[in-house]
DNA sequence: CGCTATTGTCGCACTTTGAGACAATAATAA
DNA sequence: TTATTATTGTCTCAAAGTGCGACAATAGCG
């Protein structure tokens, strides 16, 4: 889908996105910087008058990491009135040559609903858009301070995260198409920031019907070489 | 709080609420109907410019039942470009004499923030509101055809107690403040729609450490007595 | 005063979970 | 080629949790 024009967005609303990815050791998420300013933020942006709101979600995060089939989820939407920083937001824009009235609502406050995502990190090459100056992964622990309430946001984020990993058994969409239990079992401990039981863990997850085990891997790895799994989607479940 | 005067509103953004409401035996919610309209919808509202969301939603419940204190929840931002009827929402203004402008935001496009709320059945007295005729409780499977999708935003309120259910025991919110395990059990049976084993059920409320037990309560009921329970809020937990 | 329905609790079987033990095995070193 | 070593998949066992029924206690009723 096709951005809208400029100021044709929804007065007043935006979208906030948590981009969770998985590099083998840590969790991390994508923050942008904006342009000349050294303020760093959560990937956001502005929904379009026809526009659905997921569908904007989806379009910003197809635009930055180039991924269009991706798990998403909304969790939160942000309402306070005092959310919004009018001298922050003016200096963005001039750092940009953007100019608006002083009465518009870029520059009054903002309504945002947030989203989560979890994406495979190796399969993303982020993109900038044309506010910001890079977007780049963060470990959660070391994070830049953010702009606004956007470190709550990430606070809730991963609160939320948490909560469906049990219910939802989602982990495995933060990895590519076919890997190791070891390194299912690395993901899951990584956002619920504790150990697991292996041999529980893999019971659990073989119990869920959910995955597909494949041949033996040969490479590299010294000792056992462990089975591969792929992630069963939804539609291919075993009854 | 006061509510902002009539166009003191963020435009295109609007709430939801889905209050519910034990009877003793059925679970159910408030419906309110237009005035003259035959029309049913959720109670709602809208955000003031300088008013936090969270306070809006208060506001509103508030006002349509009295109550001050009560367990309130978000549970999804409902966003998609097609959730309004303009010549409904034309119809419900003119049955009241209000007068917009045809490219008012009031006949356009909304966002709709949805919370759902638990309170005791039989301390509220629904209260209609300048737009309404009649605000009552319908069971949850006697509802009346609800305007644009509310019938879905029902449907996900119910979806997010039931979760929410398991991992905050949240049920003593829909009963008075002393209440007996058998009550509570029927609180559980509503939400979830089925029937729950009850040494277990009692078991589990008891480990839980969120009741605290009174004396017998000696009126009324043929056989045995019943204890009696209070809700132990989250600052008197036991550790 | 006995009958009956309901309550609080206990016991039992079954399932789930955590932790360790075991053999199998793939790379490395001898 | 063979021994070593770390890792994997599975199993066993104990601990904890859960569903289900049994039991005595008890309050109202006839």
């Amino acid at each position: 889908m096709q951005a809208p024009p400029p100021d044709d967005y929804l007065p007043h609303l935006a979208y906030d996105s948590v981009v969770f990815g998985f590099s083998g050791e840590q969790l991390k998420i994508l923050i942008m910087e904006y342009h000349q300013t050294k303020w760093f933020a959560l990937p956001g942006g502005f929904v379009g008058r026809d526009e659905n709101l997921n569908d904007a979600v989806r379009r910003g995060l197809s635009e930055r990491t180039g991924l269009d089939d991706v798990y998403l989820e909304q969790f939160y939407t942000f309402g306070d009135a005092d959310r919004f920083r009018p001298a922050v937001m003016d200096a963005i824009l001039k750092a940009n040559d953007l100019v608006v009235p002083p009465d518009h609502w870029l520059l009054d406050r903002f309504i945002s609903v947030a989203y989560y995502a979890l994406i495979d990190y190796n399969t993303v090459v982020p993109r900038p858009d044309a506010l910001s100056d890079s977007i780049n992964w963060y470990a959660l622990d070391e994070l830049p301070p953010l702009l606004f309430d956007h470190e709550k946001i990430v606070r809730r984020a991963l609160q939320t995260l948490r909560e469906n990993l049990g219910k939802k058994l989602v982990g495995m969409n933060l990895l590519p198409p076919l890997f190791t239990m070891k390194e299912l079992q690395r993901v899951y401990e990584a956002i619920l920031g504790e150990k697991l039981s292996r041999s529980s863990f893999q019971r659990k997850m073989l119990a869920s019907g959910l995955l597909e085990r494949r041949e033996k891997r040969l490479l590299g790895g010294a000792h056992k070489a462990p089975y591969q799994y792929r992630f069963r989607r939804e539609s291919e479940e075993i009854g």
